[in-house]
DNA sequence: GCATTGAACCTGTCTGGCATGTTATCGGTT
DNA sequence: AACCGATAACATGCCAGACAGGTTCAATGC
């Protein structure tokens, strides 16, 4: 006797009216500083008790989309530097997920970038080299550059000498990529130089390593996930967005 | 309803339980498929209503963590993304390797605290400064400041109003702090001014995210954090430590 | 004009209750 | 001894009301 209705979501009360308001959020609806109606207009509009209206905005808030101010009200709150986002996909959830992942690694991979070029060492710097020649070849070749990119990046971590910087870095991969490894896609949908522009990318950053100039190294990488975080709000607005098409290099 | 539980720290009452047992589950006390306590037991363990209860469990469900069955319990669900899993093996490894574990956290921080200066919004404001002042507390009072150091260290991150930081953090001192909770080691064995800096670094990185300076709070973070190295380094050669006593503050 | 005050609202939390689904025990029957 | 159904105990889902604070805003008094 399987309840086939009993999913997670869905069942509850609580957890209708907390898509309901998060879609009127992300709709727009609400914008960042206003106030949404009061936990009593809530019970009233939605037939409901107020435990389920709280519920439903402690959802909202674990979420960062709300604040509660006591005594004041419930305000919207704006998701993370993104000001002006008047188009709203139905993935808005798993896209702002996967920018503040971006923001996460960033973070990481220009102090990586930075710290490989004060430590690295000979056999690391060939480590590197080794892998920017392989991206290469991947878009001589027209094959997929995700994995060998992230070959790369992964040989500057591991050029920090810290062995936390590799680990992080592919955690973070498993928490991007999901699963499917179907990556035998369509690679023309990609803008011709967009090629041009993350090969250039890589060997400033690789030169900057190899030179052992660590400001130098933090900038470039810093432009060259700069750089990433546009091409992928591009592949947004061009509408087909599957998570497998991240290359976030 | 005794003044015992004067928890009355920033964030609610829900978040506090919600995080707590989000790091239980994550942390692999409770395992896909157990039950969790029930309302009343939790409502009893933490000395809170059975709403503040209910809403904590409600942020967990939304993030598909447990799974609520009426007339059941509440059961913890498969970690879909099991990301967490292998970073939290590689840390609990090898504790000796804690410096390198400080630094990748260092990284973290410090932007964390950039970020924090940009974006905080009021009620985040509040709760930084109130677990700022419970640090003080703990101090005064000779209690252990690990958790209130965490809990300051945590609302800067969610200052950042990227989810990722904090759940980040959390991530790393699961990996740091193993399980015991037996925090009544003596407190003698710290130098005196330890507490004097801890203090006055804290200060000063919250009057610089207050004042919005993104790269004065970095900064401080910075120092703060090299200091903790400082520190850490300065105990392992006076004595053998146990991870207990690693404040990383 | 300006400061004060107070009522009306707000969220945070607590208490108690009812409806309904699940589980395990216990007793009787076979 | 094995089986089986009633049932009490316990679980969540939801509701109603209450009180303690914080906030807002307009009327009041100077």
């Amino acid at each position: 006797m399987e309840a086939e209705n009993n999913h997670a979501r869905g069942t509850s009360l609580a957890a209708k009216i907390s898509t309901d308001l998060r879609r009127e959020l992300t709709d727009g609806v609400f914008k960042p500083g206003d106030r949404l109606p009061s936990e009593s207009a809530l019970t009233r509009e939605y037939s409901v008790s107020r435990t389920v209206v709280r519920e439903a905005i402690a959802i909202l808030r674990a979420d960062g989309l709300v604040e509660a101010r006591k005594g004041a009200g419930i305000f919207a709150l704006e998701t993370s530097e993104g000001k002006k986002q008047p188009f709203k996909d139905l993935t808005t959830e798993r896209i702002s997920s996967v920018i503040e992942l971006l923001e996460l690694r960033t973070v990481f991979e220009v102090e990586s970038a930075g710290l490989a070029a004060s430590r690295r060492s000979a056999a690391q710097i060939e480590a590197i080299l080794e892998a920017h020649h392989h991206v290469g070849e991947c878009l001589a070749t027209g094959s997929p550059t995700r994995d060998a990119d992230f070959e790369l990046h992964l040989a500057i971590a591991e050029a920090t000498q810290n062995r936390r910087f590799p680990e992080f870095l592919q955690l973070i991969r498993s928490g991007i990529i999901p699963r499917g490894e179907l990556q035998g896609s369509a690679p023309g949908s990609r803008p011709k130089d967009y090629n041009l522009h993350l090969q250039e990318e890589h060997g400033l950053i690789v030169d900057a390593i190899i030179e052992g100039n660590a400001e130098t190294a933090r900038e470039r990488m810093r432009a060259h996930l700069r750089g990433s975080l546009d091409r992928y709000k591009f592949l947004l607005r061009s509408r087909t967005l599957s998570p497998e098409d991240i290359n976030l290099s």
